[in-house]
DNA sequence: CATGGGATTGACT
DNA sequence: GTCAATCCCATGC
């Protein structure tokens, strides 16, 4: 518990740095952050900032804890709750770079290339097989993980967030510098 | 109880 | 580049 708040329990955008590099599994498919955003009930743009809802309790709820919603009635979207009990913050997990379980991935996603099997945050649990019904479970105990990756620190390039209509220019998402996995396909428009 | 919006993707022109 | 698909839930009457 306690290593669950010295990796999730400071401020979103920290988190959502520090999550980059760390590896999501679950089952027998697992895969590296390489794309992260921040969201924290003090900016429009997050659920959150409505207040607390049967929808989005999960996020005031613990840090270190899967927040599973779903979006457009199609994807589903996996967050990794930051910040104490109480706040309304959480991690957008966008993308990652596949690490096992591939050909399992290729089945559910379809005959795709490999940095197109979870190079979106709709993408990534349809390849992981994360649903709304893990929403609230435990990150550090399953079935959905997150476990950090590598200690040498990494290249992490910011910039502001992707597909949201509020609160755009929060420089909030966080990539790996040159990984081929990143959702690019707009990260071309944010450069404009 | 009815309505509209949403942090996306993929197919089509 | 443009547009539809489709579920959950917050809000309003």
């Amino acid at each position: 518990m306690s290593a669950a708040v010295d990796l999730y329990g400071g401020d979103v955008c920290t988190v959502a740095r520090a999550l980059i590099g760390c590896v999501v599994r679950h089952g027998e498919t697992a895969g590296v952050i390489v794309e992260t955003e921040a969201y924290h009930q003090s900016e429009p743009a997050c659920h959150a900032y409505v207040g607390l809802t049967p929808r989005t309790q999960t996020l005031f709820g613990p840090a270190g804890v899967a927040y599973v919603y779903r979006s457009y009635g199609v994807h589903a979207m996996l967050n990794a709750v930051g910040e104490e009990e109480g706040i309304g913050a959480g991690v957008l997990i966008r993308a990652l770079e596949p690490l096992e379980g591939i050909e399992l991935m290729r089945e559910r996603r379809g005959r795709v290339r490999v940095e197109e099997l979870c190079s979106g945050p709709g993408k990534l649990t349809q390849a992981l097989g994360i649903e709304l019904a893990h929403d609230g479970c435990d990150l550090g105990i399953g079935p959905v993980t997150i476990t950090p990756g590598a200690a040498e620190p990494l290249e992490i390039a910011t910039s502001t967030r992707i597909g949201i209509t509020r609160a755009v220019e929060l420089p909030w998402r966080y990539t790996l510098a040159g990984s081929r996995f990143v959702s690019r396909r707009v990260a071309a428009l944010a450069a404009v």
